[in-house]
DNA sequence: TCCTTATCAATAATTATTCTAAATAAAATT
DNA sequence: AATTTTATTTAGAATAATTATTGATAAGGA
């Protein structure tokens, strides 16, 4: 893997890169140091942060932002929406259904130029949906 | 104007509704705060925090956050997307087109129960477009 | 009125993130 | 190879936005 504009493959940065590829749930970035600590011990966060900014700067990973929460990164570069559950806080991907696009779904200012096109979906995810069925019957 | 749930309409509530009702740009908690601190000299920024979170808690206003970027506020409650600019940083409220549902653009996993859907649009606005366009020609 | 609850403002604290500076390492050049 | 340049890492300090705490004040109900 080449970053190109000088930047190089470090073993800093490879091993976060190898730790979003290999567990794909939206990590923050201190989940991401934790989990690289384990094999690597002397990495500090700020350098995890540097890896993180510097891959999602060549486009190798993609920081994703819910509300005001810390950030997460993902792998996943095909586009795609995220849905956030609300109760557990798990943040899914969800494919684009296909056809849609940016300029057909939002009527957008005249003259404008778009670069990127989120979609973000809030609420319950299935698992939370399912345990929230089982309590209320339960304590129905 | 109520807000249920015991809260009060009060003074410094009311001056942050309607600054925010008099210029639908979408100020940051800061800029209300300047706004606000004109005709009411005495209020604080935390206040100003307070009663933006009350008011969005009770749903009167909407908080609206891009990226990591200071949260932006919003009177208008009618469904729309945000279209943010990446060079002036200016917020533009955009319409989703009819017949644009969350449930139909995306694919959501099986079970889950939505509760909101944002569609975010990043890109430049038409005058960034405008003056780069005057900008590139003059240097050629 | 008395009592409970809500509110405000100031300040302190928290959280996520970025910056700084010094040390290290790799690449480029001589 | 030695030197120079450039990129990188690290620890810790710094920053910015926001939240929590506290003590005083005020509103509303019994």
């Amino acid at each position: 893997m080449k970053l190109g504009d000088g930047h190089r493959m470090t073993p800093q940065r490879r091993e976060v890169y190898e730790v979003l590829m290999e567990h794909p749930d939206h990590p923050t970035a201190t989940d991401v140091f934790m989990r690289v600590k384990e094999r690597m011990p002397a990495i500090s966060l700020a350098t995890v942060y540097n890896c993180l900014d510097t891959l999602s700067g060549a486009g190798f990973i993609i920081q994703v932002n819910v509300d005001r929460e810390p950030s997460r990164y993902c792998g996943n570069l095909a586009p795609h929406g995220h849905f956030h559950c609300e109760k557990c806080g798990t943040v899914l991907d969800v494919q684009l259904k296909e056809g849609v696009q940016a300029s057909k779904a939002v009527k957008l200012p005249r003259g404008a130029v778009v670069e990127r096109f989120e979609v973000a979906v809030r609420g319950y995810c299935p698992q939370c949906v399912r345990k929230q069925k089982i309590e209320s019957s339960r304590s129905a």
